[in-house]
DNA sequence: AGCGGTATGATACGTTGGTTTGAAACGGAC
DNA sequence: GTCCGTTTCAAACCAACGTATCATACCGCT
């Protein structure tokens, strides 16, 4: 099949508006039909050009894993393997700046919802967005611990780290239903937080990187007990 | 309405079977039928003893709450205000208990989709089953970092500690899939946390609890600052 | 102008899922 | 035994969804 312009702005229009809809609503909830009219395209459009509902939303992972790629490189223990500390740190920063900035919102929104109800697809884009990060911080923690990799602490201190990146994610419909009740400072700073603000993001993170790596040199007195 | 036996073991049955599918699909991936067989009733069955979908599954959602009751009370800064300090360790350790054990499962399980596609039985449960949590946590890191309530570190902090033990319900589909590359000891872990072995969610808590103690009180030492 | 591959359009099909209906079966009260 | 409220059952209804169909419109090319 040949691009003709015209086919490739409703292509186009078609993955973007779908990009939101299953973002917003999941791929079983997500609807043909929504998308289309929402496109302006016809109801047959998305059969048309991708083949199915499932297609399409392959293509739609396929394209916001694209679009996440991030702006700095990833810091690894390679880098600066004689100052694991600050390697580690230099992780944290980017990988919650990423978890929660305006690119990768796409990609791990459909992450999280991946994680509820997988479809064929999940296993791919786990292995792709997920795998290598997440090995390049079990590295950091492993060096900064002074143990191996499969050392028990060196997953609870990744998981810790993981999980208060992604809590952000998961609790933006709590953040919007305590909008009501927040003064304007908080007003303020959720509206920050729901848009992306990269000051926010990045003082989140700041916390973030402190708050671990407090957490993870601490279990270097543990070390050994066991 | 007058229950008798046979009425209710029928609609017990019904929530119990229900319960578990909702856990497992969620809301609106659950069918009606497949609860109905499932509980050896007919599928007029859920629309007689609860009057449609949606009302068997707010049932469900009071039912797990229920359910849910911990065995001890909460540990508050009102139990010991001297001892702030070991006070908030004792919350965080019954609280990731909570939310990882077996009581909770269904409960937060269910919290967790209601947060990704929220019903009009969200609000009620949030404001029930999390908040009064939250505010105790609130309060323990306050007084640990010495601050008003309204202190942005005090949500940072209870953020982070929350994530730590959302992200184990929310990994779960992750953990199952690892289970293929996994050695014997780790499956082992796997089978333990799936099955919610309290050895070893002591052990996640107790984790929990010294990283983020460690997180919190290296807090301090930012305090001030801004 | 006329052709052929491409794109869009309105419409219909088959399935699924929640709900409804009306009849049949049960079980205690008199 | 008969009555009546309660519960179960099979079958049907209706709306929504993804998909398929086929005609029409578009556009570069000869």
């Amino acid at each position: 099949m040949i691009l003709t312009e015209k086919s490739k702005t409703t292509r186009q229009k078609l993955l973007a508006v779908a990009t939101q809809v299953f973002v917003k609503k999941g791929f079983h909830a997500a609807g043909i039909r929504e998308i289309c009219t929402a496109a302006g395209a016809n109801l047959a459009a998305v059969n048309y050009h991708f083949g199915g509902k499932m297609e399409l939303y392959k293509a739609v992972l396929s394209h916001a894993f694209e679009n996440a790629k991030p702006p700095r490189p990833m810091p690894t223990l390679a880098d600066d393997p004689s100052h694991p500390q600050e390697q580690l740190r230099a992780w944290i920063v980017w990988n919650a700046e990423r978890m929660l900035g305006a690119r990768g919102h796409a990609v791990y929104e459909l992450i999280v919802r991946e994680l509820q109800d997988p479809t064929p697809a999940f296993d791919d884009l786990l292995e792709r967005s997920m795998q290598p990060i997440y090995a390049a911080g079990e590295a950091l923690v492993a060096a900064v611990l002074g143990v191996g990799r499969d050392h028990p602490f060196v997953q609870l201190c990744c998981t810790s780290v993981f999980g208060q990146c992604l809590i952000y994610r998961y609790s933006r419909p709590i953040i919007e239903r305590y909008q009501r009740h927040a003064s304007q400072q908080q007003l303020d700073m959720i509206q920050s937080f729901l848009h992306h603000d990269p000051a926010l993001i990045s003082g989140l993170a700041e916390h973030i990187a402190n708050f671990s790596l407090a957490g993870i040199t601490a279990q270097a007195k543990h070390i050994g007990k066991n």
